[in-house]
DNA sequence: TTGAAAGCGCTAACAC
DNA sequence: GTGTTAGCGCTTTCAA
């Protein structure tokens, strides 16, 4: 592990002028840049990043924020965390793990304070998230997956273009002759925090539903699968006009694909199931193989680092990965024309 | 963001006995230790972690290498994650992510050699796996999630008992009855590594099953599922007598499962279906469920992080998790007696 | 039991 | 275009 002083030393140049060589920061002239590079060549020298973090004041470092406790972790935020870390080391950034159970930013703030982290990604954000406040009250740079209520302001974000993605759903839905849609999410009474997303969907939906022509009826259920199960009864015999179920709820609606199968109820024929939020991963587990339109989660969490980052060096936004992104319907197995 | 300097002079102490109030490396008398402690409270003061890093020498952050290439990044990566990073956590360390395409740690190496990281966890390992010395050639301290072909020696590691498992799932699997029985691995022709974990999983199955008296046929297909779905024909024509499979290719596995479902094959009237690899968040989405006997790898993680910590401070042995961890059978909907 | 001080390897302001 | 130097906030040795 050569320091800057031995590369100075064989360059026959002084300390600094290593670092400006590094940082083109001033103006060098080639003859030195070429024999200071060679040095550093020669040593395998690599800045010791503890002190270019305590000099500079800044680590380089940035946290993802997984919410363990909510619903376990889905693999969707593996995807997320993936594509931010793969960005950050781009960028020559790194990025921290940082389980949380319940949502508190304490110890994130305690960290960022001790110089460790430049910056947080935070993934579940609502409407009303008092953790981006928390963060910011303190100067902690934030980048979120998601967003909240504040319309496009200085928020940093990557997040999902809802009415986009409603209206592909509802379009392609309503070209196959459906009518009656139930729409499944999930229940959030007594839940301490509504995830934007969720808000932004069912209006989206409504929308959507409106245009198309499409009677859109809302259901909700945990997450757990035999739950996602009990609902096919109330929707195939209390309301036999629905023709097709549309789920932002991966869990239920798993489980009601499994109930259609043990029930033998015929899917696509009977009943057409399309997901707005299963990881492509994991659609490879159903039969049959639930048709999805899903949030391109890798993409989502490379935009969220690097926007977040960006931000930290105070580069513009140009060449920067959309905000915004809806998600590709991808046609399985499990639509159908509504049966007549 | 108090400094040092601002503690030891709020509580009228050298800057010194604040180090060593907070470390402990001295004896210091209760009074002062009193008064720091008070000090430190007013202030809110936390130290600097580079400042920390750069004297000390070290930085309490470890790398988890992701292999993304290989099969895609499965959700167990995931959990080893979370545990990993959880135990980093409580043991005042953090967890970067390292996605790695080519499982080249290159990078990673330059990176420790710059200060910012202390030690690697490596996922994936193969019997003979050239990271782990390339890694400790350059000093760099090395846990594994699975182990190389090093009889117990002094590597840092968590793996699964290998044997457990194949004796807890021939067991109960003989014990249904079930004689003849298809054991299912990914195909590693063309692979640049053999997963060390497969090559264990083989010897234990063959040894498990002479034990129980079932003979076991190994089968390969690669992880994508409808090369799964392919090799149903072969076990259920060419070799009739088989009533039950067992397999460590997830992806297979569901494949198979899907191909049985279209066929209108009986699971587990026909064949029984038993997943030495599948997670159980995974296992929501498969219909029927699938019995398994899986890695926790949730412990796992935490136990590899802990290890690595614990070598990282010289730390002793005692009251770490275990090192081999064998995963509980779930019975579910896949498995039953076999068929006349 | 405590203090003083020499680094750790950089960044960046200042000087020429 | 390049060098000098004062920090950044700690750890740890040496001295008292």
């Amino acid at each position: 592990m050569a320091t800057r002083a031995e590369v100075a030393k064989l360059a026959g140049v002084s300390e600094a002028t290593v670092s400006y060589v590094i940082t083109g920061n001033r103006k060098i002239s080639i003859p030195v840049q070429k024999r200071v590079q060679k040095a550093m060549d020669k040593l395998g020298y690599r800045p010791n990043r503890m002190a270019q973090a305590l000099a500079g004041g800044k680590s380089r470092v940035i946290a993802l924020l997984f919410p363990t406790a909510a619903r376990g972790v889905a693999h969707v935020d593996l995807e997320y965390g993936l594509g931010a870390a793969q960005a950050a080391q781009d960028l020559g950034y790194h990025l921290v793990m940082w389980p949380t159970l319940d949502r508190s930013v304490q110890e994130v703030i305690a960290t960022a304070k001790s110089g460790l982290l430049d910056g947080v990604i935070l993934m579940e954000v609502a409407l009303h998230d008092e953790r981006v406040e928390q963060l910011k009250d303190v100067g902690i740079a934030v980048g979120l997956i998601g967003r909240t209520a504040t319309e496009f302001g200085d928020e940093v974000f990557a997040d999902r273009d809802f009415d986009t993605a409603a209206h592909t759903a509802l379009n392609y839905i309503a070209g196959l002759g459906h009518k009656e849609v139930a729409f499944l999410t999930e229940k959030t009474r007594g839940k301490p925090v509504v995830v934007a997303a969720l808000t932004r969907t069912k209006q989206a939906m409504k929308a959507a539903g409106k245009l198309y022509g499409v009677n859109v009826k809302n259901f909700e259920s945990t997450t757990d699968p035999d739950d996602g199960a009990k609902l096919l009864a109330p929707i195939l015999d209390e309301i036999p006009k629905i023709t097709a179920v549309i789920s932002l709820n991966p869990g239920a609606m798993v489980g009601l694909l499994q109930e259609t199968n043990s029930r033998g109820i015929s899917v696509p024929g009977r009943l057409s199931l399309l997901s707005m939020a299963t990881p492509e991963s994991f659609v490879s587990a159903t039969s049959p193989r639930l048709t999805t339109i899903s949030p391109p989660a890798y993409e989502m969490g490379d935009s969220a680092a690097r926007r977040l980052i960006a931000h930290l060096e105070g580069t513009g936004v140009e060449n920067l990965p959309p905000q915004l992104w809806a998600g590709e319907l991808v046609v399985r197995e499990t639509t159908g024309p509504a049966q007549a």
